[in-house]
DNA sequence: AGCACGCCGACT
DNA sequence: GTCGGCGTGCTC
């Protein structure tokens, strides 16, 4: 006797369960893991994956529908894969079904079929015909015998023989060839091991360069972290073991930030390597996005290049991962299913038993934490190539000094000597969440968003008040609108303010603006670089944006406008990633044998971690922020969890927080091992017209944190306030706690 | 998330 | 008289 079979099938919704289906009907085979189905969910017909088959199952078996369709003929995703997705959904505690969907294109999230390529193969009366057959026309008979040869011959292969369109539209006309479709599988970048994979001799490696990829197992999974400042030549260690790889016939899997998929980055990796590279990133339309996400499922891809999202990104034959900048905050996806694609990484190289490098300038508090309990393999690359000389550090303290707005007279004075000598400078506010807004000199009044909890910030450009978070748009006004006082100023400062006291102060200089508004899309940005790579002499204002990544060789003075606002900051990460950025900046400035200067202006110049960082020492500041966390008892030392809520009503989010809180103490009580910290409100407790607050999770053991987070969002899916009330869970939250 | 059902305001 | 607002409930 056949016993029932029930499939367990994802779905792409928020509920956090699987739903049971009986098999297609007339289907006899059981369905593999992994492969996409069509299954009725509610009134409508919906894609999901099947998850598991069982042999019972809990829902009521008259109300069981069956599955529609099956999409594929084999599982999408393999099963490491799928095994390291399962992983991520429970420990992000997010919705199965949506965290697959993130592992496919949405094409294939919506039911569409795999790239499918046009093919040509002899027909019965084609096959029937002598070798010799055609001998009047020759190109005719040059591609029936190389079909004879051949079973079946793509486009592009015909093409590629030299065999023209109308050679083949004759032989069609003859039925003698037929054209059919099929799915491109994969043939493997270097099937026959005859193609010669690197285009360019690999450079000499340093000594401590030799030392990493020397360390560096490739049979086996072990996470290193490639620790070496800018010029070091991390990104050669990278493509020599990308090399070892790439001659097993294993593929290589390359994730970086967002901002670093540059076209000289991808011209590096060209030039080096003859076999295929897939690029994955937000550029791609849907098409291109499946072709590079079949390139690399199917194996003909040896290298993967992506952002965020390539971390699921299936692998015929994983050989290596690369988290490069693996400090950056862009590995951590804001919204929706909130993972990091550097922790990812390290789970799925776990699981395909392969290495991890983790590489950067400045890395992350946590990647140094998980050195120090031998979790990775700490691996330092020491020595700036090219002899360029380590940058020079300013303090200059502000205290009761006249500015300028915002910039000091030895600021000023540095800047103007720079130009003169016909060296560019680069001005940075380091303001996370400021904003230029507009005060009343006479009475304070401040403009604020009315949907908001957010000042309006003043664009000059076209002059009017912003919102940055609703986008709303008003006039400026002329007076104040409480005392009507003419008196209205400036308040904190904008690259746009900065840009223009700098112009008025060097009437003579190129000034160039580096914000979301003037490089808000790629080909400005692109344009810009391409400007200041001429090495003419000018001033870049800009804020973080400036520091990611790019390369400007003709930089010699670096400023930092107003260092305060990290040191005391409500982030408790702002002073970490303050101390990443300028030192990511220092370490390109300068150029031949000249230092570059890097000034930071405070009021606060006797805080150790300006003496840390002047000393060239990154790792002595981030030992030091790692015993203020250890001493603290926060992350990497503890564990932590944001559980955020959000409603046009504040009473509504807030009180489901305090519910919250008394569900978490009478499963755990608050304790030292187990903190909870709020609700309170967010950062900006109204935004976009919702009111915003939040409740933090901090626990020791990362077991326990995450049963009860388990536990919560059961409880959340049971309240009814929970439905109109948006919540979520973020673990290991970048964001202020 | 979608999608439908359901019960109260201003419109061709 | 209806069209349509979004509150409430459900999805194997």
């Amino acid at each position: 006797m056949t016993e029932t079979l029930f499939y367990q099938v994802a779905v792409q919704s928020p509920l956090r369960r699987l739903f049971d289906y009986l098999p297609p009907s007339g289907f006899g085979p059981t369905l593999p893991v992994g492969v996409r189905v069509t299954v009725p969910f509610g009134k409508r017909a919906v894609t999901g994956i099947v998850v598991s088959s069982t042999s019972s199952s809990d829902y009521p078996a008259d109300k069981l529908k069956s599955i529609s369709a099956i999409l594929d003929t084999a599982p999408l995703l393999p099963p490491v894969l799928f095994e390291v997705l399962l992983w991520a959904a429970r420990y992000y505690q997010h919705p199965l079904g949506e965290v697959l969907a993130s592992a496919l294109p949405t094409l294939l999230r919506k039911g569409g079929d795999l790239p499918q390529q046009s093919f040509w193969r002899l027909s019965t009366h084609g096959k029937g015909l002598p070798a010799d057959a055609l001998r009047r026309a020759p190109s005719q008979q040059a591609l029936l015998q190389l079909l004879q040869v051949h079973d079946q011959l793509s486009r592009e292969a015909i093409d590629a023989a030299g065999i023209s369109t109308a050679t083949i539209r004759s032989l069609k006309n003859k039925a003698l060839i037929e054209n059919f479709s099929s799915t491109v599988s994969g043939q493997g970048f270097d099937a026959n091991g005859e193609l010669d994979l690197l285009g360019e001799a690999p450079l000499s490696l340093s000594p401590d360069q030799q030392a990493a990829l020397g360390h560096i197992e490739f049979h086996t999974y072990n996470s290193y972290l490639i620790d070496g400042e800018t010029g070091s030549g991390k990104t050669e260690v990278y493509l020599q073991a990308i090399a070892n790889v790439l001659r097993h016939g294993r593929q290589a899997l390359v994730l970086i930030p967002e901002i670093n998929l540059s076209p000289q980055t991808l011209a590096r990796f060209r030039a080096r390597f003859n076999c295929p590279i897939a690029l994955i990133h937000s550029g791609l339309s849907e098409r291109q996005r499946l072709e590079a996400w079949w390139a690399a499922a199917n194996g003909s891809a040896g290298i993967v290049i992506g952002t965020r999202s390539a971390a699921f990104v299936p692998l015929q034959s994983p050989g290596i991962i690369i988290v490069d900048e693996e400090h950056d905050s862009s590995f951590k996806q804001q919204e929706g299913f909130r993972y990091s694609a550097r922790d990812v990484a390290v789970m799925r190289a776990n699981r395909e038993n392969i290495p991890l490098l983790l590489g950067s300038a400045t890395p992350s508090l946590e990647s140094l934490y998980n050195c120090t309990q031998q979790r990775y393999h700490h691996l330092s690359i020491k020595g700036r190539h090219g002899g360029a000389v380590q940058a020079q550090w300013q303090l200059v303290d502000i205290c009761h000094s006249q500015l300028n707005t915002g910039f000091s007279q030895s600021a000023i004075n540095a800047i103007e000597t720079q130009l003169a000598e016909g060296n560019q400078i680069l001005v940075f506010l380091n303001r996370r969440g400021f904003a230029p807004t507009l005060m009343c000199h006479d009475c304070g009044w401040v403009a604020n968003c009315k949907h908001c909890d957010a000042h309006l910030t003043v664009h000059t450009h076209k002059p009017g008040l912003h919102c940055h978070h609703c986008e709303s748009r008003h006039a400026l006004p002329q007076a104040c609108p409480d005392c009507a006082s003419q008196q209205l100023n400036y308040l904190g400062q904008g690259t746009e303010r900065s840009e223009a006291t700098l112009q008025a102060l060097f009437p003579a200089a190129k000034v160039h603006r580096v914000d979301r508004d003037t490089t808000g899309n790629k080909r400005a940005m692109e344009g810009l670089l391409e400007e200041i790579n001429t090495n003419e002499p000018c001033i870049l204002v800009g804020t973080q944006m400036l520091a990611k990544g790019h390369h400007f060789p003709g930089v010699t003075l670096v400023v930092v406008l107003d260092a305060d606002t990290s040191l005391f900051s409500a982030d408790f990460r702002a002073l970490e990633k303050m101390g990443q950025l300028i030192t990511q900046v220092a370490g390109r400035a300068g150029r031949g044998e000249k230092p570059g200067v890097v000034m930071i202006q405070s009021h606060h110049c006797e805080h150790p971690v300006f003496e840390l960082l002047s000393q060239h020492s990154y790792g002595k500041f981030a030992q030091h922020l790692l015993r203020e966390r250890q001493f603290s008892a926060m992350p990497p030392f503890t564990n932590a969890a944001l559980i955020r809520a959000e409603f046009h009503q504040g009473g509504e989010a807030l009180g489901l927080l305090h519910k919250a809180r008394d569900y978490l103490e009478s499963q755990v009580p608050s304790s030292p091992a187990l903190r909870y910290l709020g609700p309170f409100p967010a950062a900006m407790e109204k935004r976009g017209g919702r009111y915003r607050y939040q409740l933090t999770l901090i626990g020791v053991e990362r077991r326990a944190l995450h049963q009860l987070l388990g536990a919560l969002s059961h409880w959340f899916e049971q309240q009814k306030e929970a439905r109109k009330v948006r919540w979520s869970i973020d673990v290991d939250p970048q964001d202020s706690i």
